[in-house]
DNA sequence: CCGCTTCGTGAACGGCATTCACTGTGTGAA
DNA sequence: TTCACACAGTGAATGCCGTTCACGAAGCGG
């Protein structure tokens, strides 16, 4: 009987743990450092002072452990995304955006390792077995932050809500209507189909920004780069109608 | 005096030139197929039938021959969008925008190893010495062709011509302002420094969606990515006011 | 014809991911 | 307490990779 709370939990199970974590913060690190493309799992290894083949005790490939990455690379964001909407709760919604989107310039600058991991990589080095790695629902989690913003806008009545026409029939996946439904629940007003189309064109507008810029296409052109994407922002959210 | 015309040519030299095409399309083949990462310098070795080390007589290394990949990629890319431009001649300025982004984002998705190189790689594997590789004029040309559609409708009176309002200091950076002065050359109508960057927006809106659809983050939330780039490049070319 | 440049080879080096037979050791049951 | 086992960790081996270097075999200009 003793200890009640942790008595399944071995002595190894925990080292094990530590370990874990050990591996794939170090991974993190070389990631956020050397890039995708620096990426390497003898370099983790020697720095979390075990053999390469020793990394497998713990993630089945290279693979698996940049998924595993990855996953939390999202986490991350999306933590960063939903903490610039919570900071700014009740203001007005276009200033909130504006904080949810510059949340996600400053998050990419911060890192380029992750960020190109998450958006600018072919899928050969993710797509694992184990975690979800490039999960649609991962990218459906951090699209519903800003999304929710805006249903939080027009449940006050500052956003105008579209009288829902008729877009064909039917422009967003199933998964993406079941985000739709979750913001619905979270917030308690509707959002159409159609501002969540335009939802994810001001998304991808920003993102467009964001990527040019961190790989350095914007510096040809460009003198102020921040002010810029102020710029920039402000015309995506004019076209948002917010 | 013979052959006065390739008469300093040699038949050594015709031969290098010709293997140095094979290798260059060969590297550009198999980045088309296998991706930036996926890339060897052993197995284009391979499909030339050369020894690896044969290489380095036409290329300093694996880096240069990516550059060089690399600018024939900018010239293809500058090419389709000027080809569109063409076609489109003495159309409306929005519909010819529409032909060129179009035809970027067509570009793109049938030339995935190549975006990918141009636009979402870090530089370690470009910024060779020889062929300015990922050089700021690269870009500019792209930029250039949309630049100079957008001057022309100007010139014929479809386009307003915001008043040149001064955008503080200096918003473009001299390289860039020198690509306005070219168009202004070629079209014989100036273009401010606003319209510039509107475009700049524009552009960068443009990416976003291509760069996202062509890793497969769209799919998430779209099901008609095609139709709904046609929404998004509207409500784009709404914001440049064409 | 000769000397020289140039193309191409093959071996070598170090780094990479991955596999596998192996050793010790913590663990849970007898 | 003892024993068998699961498991973390090792080190060697395999086959990729980029890159270098000494060398042979041509083509070339004088």
């Amino acid at each position: 009987m003793g200890e009640s709370e942790d008595r399944a939990i071995s002595r190894r199970d925990r080292q094990r743990q530590v370990t874990l974590d050990e591996i794939t913060s170090s991974a993190q690190r070389q990631l956020t450092e050397h890039g995708v493309r620096g990426f390497s799992l003898r370099a983790v290894a020697r720095e979390v002072g075990l053999t390469p083949s020793a990394i497998y005790r713990y993630y089945d490939s290279q693979t698996a452990l940049v998924s595993a990455v990855a996953l939390t690379a999202y986490e991350q964001a999306t933590d960063a995304l939903r903490t610039a909407a919570d900071l700014t709760a009740g203001q007005h919604t276009r200033g909130r955006l504006e904080a949810v989107f510059t949340a996600y310039r400053a998050w990419a600058l911060t890192h380029p390792g992750e960020f190109e991991l998450l958006f600018a990589t072919d899928q050969s080095l993710l797509r694992a077995d184990e975690p979800a790695p490039s999960d649609p629902a991962n990218l459906h989690r951090l699209y519903q932050v800003p999304l929710e913003v805006l249903a939080d806008g027009i449940g006050r009545g500052e956003v105008a809500c579209a009288p829902e026409a008729a877009t064909g029939p039917q422009a967003l996946t199933r998964p993406a209507a079941a985000v739709r439904r979750e913001v619905a629940e979270r917030t308690g007003h509707e959002v159409g189909e159609e501002p969540c189309l335009a939802m994810v064109s001001a998304w991808v507008s920003v993102h467009g920004y964001v990527a040019l810029d961190l790989y350095g296409h914007l510096g040809a052109f460009l003198v102020d780069r921040k002010a810029c994407f102020r710029r920039h922002l402000g015309a995506v959210l004019d076209t948002l109608g917010v």
